[in-house]
DNA sequence: ACACAATTACACTGGTCTGTGTAATAATGT
DNA sequence: ACATTATTACACAGACCAGTGTAATTGTGT
């Protein structure tokens, strides 16, 4: 009920994705049904070939199967398999055209933090090749 | 090389955690490195008792194992099982004190995308519930 | 040196997940 | 109707993972 502005966290200057505190002051433990929510959150994005599939269809507003299983150099039941999956959970949606079904992501959420991620990744090597101006504490 | 300044996105004008648009634009399609990479990110968050362990570490600064143990309300090998995961991808870190060892977050961004994630689930639970006023186009 | 506590190492088991192969379903064109 | 294409349903096999139990390791105090 009128969880309006948590806006709380005024001091968002980071020129990289990481932020430079750890703890997260005032907040709750995680609850089980929230850890449980989580995981089944990330569950549905570890696995390099839901990835894909959710990358490339952010990329092109729409695809079908066999598209996706083309570009993915995959059969179209593992494909299919995977995008049920993603639909099962809301992540995409579909529409059919003829023979084929278009698949387009409907959860901007996920490619969001889909988005968050590989900032974070891009990071994470940056920082573990040449930018070791902090990171040379031993 | 010299990957300095991308930071080609100034509009980051969310109150909520979820952007409004779906597509990437720009971006190349993932690589079936970064796609590995991404999954491992995932799969490492991709589990409640871990995501206990960091909400537990990310809370307060430093704890022991036994102490985690207890907070989980588990046993203390299978908690040290999953520090262990943690602490191999460097997300965590140790430091010995008597027979305690005391474990910490070091992987700052591992924090911020638990975060985020969590945001996105609220987010997720609002617009389920009760906030409808874009998610009624059936 | 010895008993004790905290943590880790290791083998093991039950469960889950992923891609495959085959068959079924749905729509198209002749 | 029939053949064809696209997609899905389903059972299955291999791999991976989490927690357990036991044993080993490490540090403490006497």
């Amino acid at each position: 009920m009128s969880t309006a502005n948590t806006n709380s966290e005024a001091n968002d200057e980071h020129q990289s994705c990481c932020p430079l505190e750890v703890t997260l002051p005032g907040e709750t433990p995680l609850t089980d049904k929230a850890a449980s929510e989580l995981e089944d959150l990330f569950k549905i994005l570890a696995n390099d070939t839901r990835l894909k599939l959710l990358h490339n269809l952010a990329l092109a507003r729409e695809m079908c199967v066999c598209d996706l299983a083309d570009s993915l150099g995959m059969k179209p039941q593992a494909v299919s398999n995977q995008l049920q999956r993603l639909s099962d959970r809301g992540i995409v949606a579909t529409r059919r055209v003829g023979n084929n079904i278009y698949y387009r992501v409907v959860d901007t959420c996920i490619i969001d933090l889909l988005h968050k991620a590989v900032c974070l990744l891009r990071d994470a090597e940056d920082t573990r090749e040449g930018v070791v101006s902090l990171a040379s504490l031993k």
